[in-house]
DNA sequence: TCCCAGGCTCTCT
DNA sequence: AGAGAGCATGGG
């Protein structure tokens, strides 16, 4: 991919099967904000402008430290654009469903996002609705992150060491305020290592995240798709449940093995939209 | 007032 | 092993 600086600005030339609207509201991150026609949040610590200017991606960083190279070769695995969407895309329309869940929202792609934030994040996510995760989520970032302008980046693992479950309560996260305080302390205690999921398969990786309490098997595939490239993982949630039911009675198609977890965005936000309770 | 939300834990069979 | 209640909170 042919990639430019100038200055604080990031140019990825001709992106294709990439919508901003589509990939930063299916639900897989909670804090990507529309500003017009750009989306404003952090990758990493990283706070940025992300929009489009022609079929090139414009990727603007506000702040954060570090040089431009390094800025643009995060973003680029951040917004996986090293991945072949057009390819991908092309092999899940073997299957009809499939076809049209990726017609409803052809710009969906799975970002890459820090282990640590993916993780409290899907906790948070349990037994819950995307606009309220958001405002737990903002709630945390605001009460414990780095400020950066008008902006609250979240809150580093260093940052909630020493935050208690009552902090949490205060932030209105109800029964999961035990299971984030969980989560920070294994991650911050060494138990639970981003390093060591690298090495393990699937099944391994979600016995190992489920070591933390109130993380099961959906969070942890949630985890393990959105953070660290675990692309057969297949989150089933109340709405994949239910397209399983009626879209694929059999099954998922063959079509989509090895890249479950991709096809499984396109399917959960078409069901989100097109499916009744 | 009841039902539901990117579910999980605990208890009872 | 499998089914079912309960769970904090807020929106519809």
């Amino acid at each position: 991919m042919e990639t430019e600086i100038r200055d604080d600005l990031a140019v990825y030339k001709n992106v294709r099967d990439f919508d901003l609207e589509q990939t930063f509201n299916c639900g897989q991150c909670f804090r990507w904000n529309r500003e017009g026609d750009s989306f404003v949040g952090f990758a990493g610590s990283w706070l940025c402008r992300v929009s489009f200017e022609g079929g090139d991606m414009l990727v603007e960083k506000l702040r954060g430290e570090g040089d431009m190279q390094r800025f643009a070769a995060y973003m680029a695995d951040y917004l996986s654009l090293n991945v072949d969407y057009s390819a991908l895309k092309e092999r899940f329309s073997e299957d009809e469903t499939m076809k049209r869940a990726i017609a409803f929202a052809p710009g969906i792609r799975v970002l890459n996002q820090p282990f640590f934030e993916t993780l409290i994040t899907f906790i948070i996510s349990r037994n819950n609705n995307i606009p309220r995760i958001k405002k737990i989520v903002d709630a945390m970032a605001d009460t414990y992150g780095t400020s950066v302008g008008a902006y609250h980046a979240f809150p580093s693992r260093q940052q909630l060491k020493d935050v208690g479950v009552e902090d949490y309560s205060r932030l209105k996260m109800g029964f999961r305020a035990k299971y984030v305080y969980d989560a920070v302390q294994k991650v911050t205690g060494g138990v639970i290592k981003r390093e060591e999921i690298e090495k393990m398969d699937l099944d391994s990786a979600r016995k190992y995240l489920m070591q933390i309490k109130g993380v099961g098997p959906k969070v942890a595939d949630c985890i393990l798709l959105f953070s660290c490239k675990k692309y057969d993982s297949f989150p089933k949630d109340v709405w994949i449940n239910r397209a399983m039911d009626r879209l694929f009675p059999d099954g998922l198609p063959r079509c989509v093995k090895g890249r479950e977890g991709i096809a499984q965005q396109y399917i959960f936000h078409y069901a989100r939209f097109n499916l009744e309770k």
